[in-house]
DNA sequence: CTTGAGTTTGACCAGTTGGTCAAATCCGTG
DNA sequence: CACGGATTTGACCAACTGGTCAAACTCAAG
């Protein structure tokens, strides 16, 4: 019984392999943004995938590691906007744009944004070692550039690690509480006001006095 | 068989009865705010609450009722500091000590604010009703205040619901991501810089220039 | 068209889970 | 201390869940 290959070791990917692979994971993203990891069972992804549970773990052989690969595959994707905050632009200019791609990665990434939120509500069980490496290096990365230009001038003096901690919790919260904002505002869209909200929130804070 | 009342049409609580549900409730917290409701069993809360399964289920008698208990049991007290806020106070300073009750919230019960961020992340399914009705109710009144305020010349113009959602979003953070925030700080505790943090972003934001 | 690797699935299994129930035990009160 | 309601629990059950497996089917290359 030949077994498909996981995607990191596997020789050659079949067209088969290819397209029942993204099927998979983007069910999986529905499912487990939507339940957490102990709230989906494998048959809600294979019924939102259109596969048959056993031809799922043909294709990923527990559902732990339907998670994890689902998991690894954003958090590259999750993190480019920071990674993109270039030390050598001018400050202000670097955060806002940093803020605004953050929000417009709420506004088109919902489900990916409620995974991670899930996922780290509770603890970060299967996700611990990757904050603690690839994310703690690019935070301490980046404060320091931050720190650079505060000690410079260019911007108030502000905390940098509670700085990026609050641009998360802005723009997230639009993704990760949508149902909350979106039931306390009645029919007005949430991202007609946020993108200048948050703009002005931290012009005000980080433009030096 | 008897079955003790519930307790919102129960006559008289027995002094057992008293210290079982709250036993129950309790544990329930620490099991529901760690793994949500479909990542919790009965038998964890049990475990937890030192008392037999099935005589959990005679003081509730389902899952989903220890559920629903906790949490309109919480929801009161989880709205108290937004209730302070006095619309004939000074603005700046209700603002800031909403801002700074919110903090001491998130650091105190950091249980209830998981618990909370696990049922919205997931659509909320067993409390939209609440947040369309008694939370709606009080946000549409105190943005009224504070648009009042505004209008008033007191704080600087900006939208009274993203207002409110920033405040939330950034309180919460704390509570909802502290492992995430931890894992980044490493030896400092955030709680010793984060009042100072957010105290500095809304007097800013809302100073009147 | 053959062939063999790649793909798919129905049937199945063992462990878990929410919930039931009758019997046993506890406890405040007359 | 006797009694009846309150409390507690071991044993049990049906449904669900993650995962297995052998057999059947598909498909591209020769």
């Amino acid at each position: 019984m030949p077994q498909a290959n996981s995607p990191t070791k596997g020789r050659k990917e079949t067209r088969i392999q290819k397209k029942n692979r993204a099927a998979i994971l983007d069910a999986a993203l529905d499912v487990f943004s939507a339940h957490g990891f102990r709230g989906s069972t494998v048959d809600q992804i294979a019924k939102a995938s259109g596969l048959s549970k056993p031809n799922l773990l043909y294709y990923y052989p527990s559902k732990e590691e339907m998670f994890t690969a689902l998991m690894s595959n954003l958090m590259d994707t999750w993190l480019d906007p920071l990674r993109e905050m270039q030390s050598d632009g001018d400050p202000m200019t670097e955060i806002l744009s940093y803020v605004d791609r953050k929000l417009q990665m709420s506004r088109e990434f919902p489900r990916e944004s409620r995974l991670f939120a899930n996922e780290i509500v509770q603890g970060a069980p299967r996700m611990l070692e990757t904050l603690a490496t690839e994310l703690k290096d690019l935070v301490e990365e980046k404060a320091l550039v931050i720190q650079g230009w505060m000690d410079a001038g260019q911007l108030n003096q502000s905390h940098p690690k509670h700085l990026m901690f609050s641009i998360w919790a802005l723009t997230q919260h639009y993704a990760d509480f949508d149902i909350q904002v979106r039931t306390l505002m009645g029919a007005e869209d949430p991202y007609d006001a946020a993108p200048h909200h948050l703009e002005t929130i931290f012009r005000r804070l980080l433009q030096p006095s």
